[in-house]
RNA sequence: GGUCCCGUAGCUCAGGGGAUAGAGCAUCUGACUUCUAAUCAGACGGUCGCACGUUCGAAUCGUGCCGGGAUCACCA
């Protein structure tokens, strides 16, 4: 076989048979040629537009407090899904569902309603996301303070008494009592539930209290998605979707998917999916969680005709997608085959599991705000952005502090649990993000320095050095690299590309002269290939949403 | 108890039928009058959780265990 295909195939140059492989050596001749075609090709390892639209949601907070890590997890990974499946040819549209109303906004209103008063953002000068987050620290430090002066009562006594389990200790009996307490005998918790029905009851007061404190929290968002460059396409808002559903169940009904049980609710049985029954319907009419993800699905198609709709949820959600996605299927939604959870897992302290109860959730503007910094300290102790003016190496700093964090969540496969290092999150050496935005500054710089004619040589170049044969390679592979990705929903997959495309660079770049290369053949190809290797690089981290800087 | 996910070097992670299992960090050694050293080269480091099976061949596929996690509401 070796044999023949060195006689027959032109690419073939020669061959070597080791324990049982035979090994074909493809010509360099056909490499530089591949280099040419990609070097002068727009856009290298996208897709052209396949002609159908996708829909991926993300981030989806709630109202109540500021994002934080966990969000960073998910914003990541839902932004770079939506650019890998730009990238491969669909109409992408990003949204994200406000979980702006329930319970947990009504204590934040409660809270600063009672002990607020007044201030507001700009009076404290406080961002305001953090600001309303501040007022639902300070329910739970007050309901808490409630609960445990409750605990000295004769009827809390009673309740122990008549609910604790045969030798539970009265400290453990009321940590797990803490609902029950909220929901029957607390006085906060009677004035926020209170809230809620006034909300639902469209009371004027406390809906433009709502109002105002969900608005805080925007501005917020606002700018914490801007600082990771981030937008949406467009926004479902938790209180407009929440009684969606209801035509659903109509639908599911009508055709026997769903059925009514004694007392009034309406359930879907899923045991031949090795699903169990699930209600969709409270006996009162009233929508779960479910009916409501079922209406906004729904809504969804009628607003855009969307063929496939990626949920980016964590893990802890499996089951309730599973359910989702088998309903749809049932109820004969057309988009229902191209409906995808990208499940990921809980984000680790290396002290273990972030909490907001007991306050060890990284804060989101902390954290970007912390490698902005790390950046300024490294950059201190070199001169190569001294010249620039003020506003442009912020951009750089900024630029390189998000792609250190970025890059070091974006790399581990979704699936996985990640322990979330911040001594390691703001490396930057290594397989880091300023790792390969340096190889992608080299290039620019040698670029920049290279002020000879724009017709090269380089087409006479015949013969090549390892590292360039494999630069080559690895650009040859950068589309499939992305189809994987896009196929698996992975951007780690991109994440390592980049990196070893990089790294290859970075020792080419070592071992061989661009410029003062031994003759302008040489030169002009190498001239080339770094610029095809930056337009790859820079493409690559872009569907990571991390931006290159053209100095570092 | 049922279902699902994860287990690879001291640590953080790649690799998901094919050759001698790879990176980074950490530790140690070298390389800047030379296109930016946020770099490069080298050393050290492995029972791929365990067992059985399928296969010419298993870190990879199957089954069963062990360990970690999630979930099994008329909560969201």
């Amino acid at each position: 076989m070796g044999a023949y295909l060195i006689a027959q195939v032109a690419e073939a140059e020669r061959f070597n048979v080791v324990k049982g492989f035979l090994n074909i050596v493809v010509s360099d001749v056909y490499w530089i040629h591949f280099l040419r075609e990609v070097a002068t090709q727009p856009g290298y390892g996208r897709q052209p537009s396949n002609g159908k639209k996708i829909m991926v949601e993300f981030s989806s907070p709630n109202t109540n407090k500021p994002l934080h890590l966990g969000h960073i997890r998910n914003i990541l990974l839902g932004w770079s899904t939506a650019r890998i499946m730009d990238a491969v040819g669909y109409d992408v549209i990003n949204v994200q569902v406000i979980n702006d109303r329930g319970i947990a906004i009504c204590k934040s209103m409660l809270a600063w309603q009672k002990y607020g008063n007044g201030a507001t953002p700009t009076s404290t000068t406080i961002k305001p996301d953090h600001f309303v987050g501040f007022y639902y620290v300070q329910f739970e430090q007050y309901f808490r303070q409630e609960y445990s002066d409750w605990q000295q009562t004769e009827e809390a006594a009673s309740v122990y008494k008549n609910h604790a389990k045969a030798d539970e200790t009265a400290t453990d009996f009321f940590k797990r009592y803490k609902d029950t307490y909220f929901n029957s005998y607390s006085q906060l918790g009677q004035e926020a539930r209170n809230m809620l029905l006034a909300w639902e009851a469209g009371d004027e007061d406390t809906v433009a209290l709502w109002r105002q404190m969900n608005n805080w929290v925007y501005a917020g968002f606002d700018t914490t998605y801007n600082s990771l460059g981030v937008s949406f396409d467009k926004l479902y808002y938790e209180s407009d979707t929440y009684l969606l559903g209801k035509e659903m169940v109509e639908k599911g009904l009508a055709s026997g998917v769903f059925y009514n049980c004694e007392d009034g609710s309406v359930e879907v049985d899923l045991t031949d999916a090795k699903l169990d029954k699930k209600k969709i319907l409270r006996s009162d009419g009233t929508s779960l969680y479910i009916t409501q993800d079922l209406g906004t699905a729904h809504q969804r198609y009628v607003d855009y005709s969307i063929d496939k709709m990626v949920y980016v949820v964590a893990d802890e959600q499996n089951y309730h997608f599973q359910v989702l996605f088998e309903v749809l299927k049932k109820l004969g939604e057309p988009y229902a085959d191209g409906l995808y959870h990208l499940s990921y897992g809980m984000v680790d302290l290396p002290t273990g599991k972030m909490k907001s109860r007991e306050g060890t959730v990284v804060d989101a503007d902390d954290l970007v705000a912390e490698v902005v910094e790390e950046v300024r300290m490294n950059a201190q102790e070199r001169d190569t952005l001294t010249d620039l003016a003020e506003e442009d190496r912020e951009r750089i700093m900024h630029q390189v502090g998000l792609a250190a964090l970025k890059y070091y969540i974006v790399k581990v496969h979704p699936k996985k649990r990640m322990t979330f290092n911040p001594q390691e999150s703001v490396d930057l050496q290594g397989q880091t993000g300023p790792y390969i935005q340096n190889a992608y500054v080299r290039i620019q710089s040698v670029l920049r320095k290279w002020d000879g004619l724009s017709a090269n040589q380089a087409i006479d170049y015949t013969t090549l050095v390892p590292e360039e044969k494999e630069l080559i390679q690895l650009l040859f592979a950068y589309p499939d690299a992305i189809l994987q990705a896009a196929n698996e929903y992975d951007p780690s997959t991109i994440a390592q590309f980049a990196y070893s495309l990089a790294k290859t660079y970075h020792k080419f770049y070592h071992e061989h002269s661009i410029l003062n290369a031994d003759s302008n053949a040489a030169r002009d190809f190498r001239l080339m290939l770094s610029q095809a290797v930056a337009d790859s690089l820079k493409s690559s981290m872009d569907m990571l949403g991390i931006e290159m800087p053209e100095r570092m």
